[in-house]
DNA sequence: ATAACAGAATTGGTCGGACCAGATGCTTTG
DNA sequence: CAAAGCATCTGGTCCGACCAATTCTGTTAT
């Protein structure tokens, strides 16, 4: 556990879309203000205007912030007007503490995409599906003592997303993708909660529903799955 | 509201953007393939590194590309680790000719999310809601008649979303947003197809299932709606 | 007094070249 | 033959200058 990891030099962009993103979401702006200029922020942060140009760039494709050509940069009205990269952006600064609307929201969601994605993959699976998810899920007990917590959380999303993958509706993989850094998070809580030999089982009787073709059991037991830890959320 | 985003002199780093899209998504480079190195390519192309580097960067983004940093810039399997910017990207490549498969797959997307927001809208309504989505439903109404394809299309978008906005789950809104240009192409054919007065008449039936808190209601006429779009598209 | 207009100031967008540090691969060395 | 060392390659950052569109401002004409 010895996380020597990087963090070494922290530059000057980094910064900026740090501390903006964090004066964001924290509410010190409001959606329309106007954010300071390039050339203002750039002699505050003693950088050039190429460092924070860049980092506002950034923060418009995290949904955050609205740059009006030629004119300047206003907050956006991220609620409404933001996307998934938003709310990675969210959980990337909040860590693994999201609020329990997030969490719903997402997991309803995960219900939306991935019940699809089970039915879907019951009406057409074949005898190699099966074997390469048993394989899959075989691996992730293997490794589950050994591997770190944001590891194994990977794995567990590598998995679902290969229902998706599987269920030939190749879009639904694409979207599982955009929540990547969400859903990282939400399975870290998850085996936090349950432990993971109770996640592990889980992963197995899925694939015999999907053996059986009984695309509703694996949609009821997901459904349930997911009620269950909302119920345990409230607990909290 | 940015609707029109006209580029009147074209920058070599859209050049390059444009250019590098095009051969990925053509074919020309397979998954893996190492990229030219922004040195080579500056030189190429006549400009500064930074050029290059900046449109790797929205390359990147849009996950045609997986840049390794200090190592090299590789062309990523797009299909399977891309996100939702990815088929944004196809799609702005190849204008409004989607194909069915893409097309399918977002249909069944949207009925899972917008169907989601309709039985949640239903339990949830105010007598605000719907009078606020009566008067957007006469504001489209009233413009159909002048207003240009796409703009027109943007309305229906936007029209959808505040269904998921007023649903309360607001992580609706923001997937919602994410496939906006997809979105857009879609309603750009669906109103060619079906013409306007049709398409206006459905917004007013969604509504009066609405009030009617008739989730189930809403969600056949939206299941049907998108199931015979899929039915003419067979037959073309 | 007000409206229209010209030009100045401000804004984001682009650009090229310089420097940095990590990754790579070839050469030398034990 | 393998390991250590070093030259060279890579992307990442940064600066300062220039460009063009927008916005502000002060003047002029009605």
């Amino acid at each position: 556990m010895n996380s020597v990891k990087k963090a070494p030099v922290v530059t000057n962009k980094e910064l900026f879309i740090r501390k903006m993103t964090r004066e964001i979401l924290s509410g010190k702006w409001n959606p329309g203000d106007r954010l300071p200029s390039e050339r203002e922020l750039a002699a505050e942060f003693g950088t050039g205007k190429t460092v924070i140009h860049s980092g506002y760039e950034k923060l418009a494709a995290m949904g955050l912030v609205d740059i009006k050509p030629k004119s300047g940069v206003f907050v956006a009205d991220y609620m409404k007007t933001g996307n998934i990269e938003t709310l990675n952006a969210i959980v990337r600064l909040s860590g693994n503490e999201l609020s329990r609307d997030v969490v719903t929201g997402i997991l309803d969601l995960r219900l939306a995409i991935e019940g699809m994605a089970f039915r879907e993959l019951c009406l057409c699976r074949s005898d190699e599906d099966i074997a390469h998810l048993r394989a899959f899920t075989s691996v992730i007990r293997d490794i589950a003592n050994s591997a770190r917590e944001e590891e194994l959380a990977e794995y567990f999303f590598l998995w679902h997303r290969e229902i998706c993958i599987r269920s030939g509706k190749s879009i639904l993989a694409l979207f599982m993708n955009t929540t990547h850094d969400v859903s990282i998070a939400f399975w870290v809580n998850y085996l936090r909660m349950y432990g993971i030999s109770f996640a592990v089982n889980r992963l197995e009787q899925f694939v015999d529903y999907i053996e059986a073709r009984d695309g509703e059991g694996a949609y009821s037991l997901l459904a349930e799955g997911i009620s269950d830890y909302l119920a345990r959320l409230e607990n909290i």
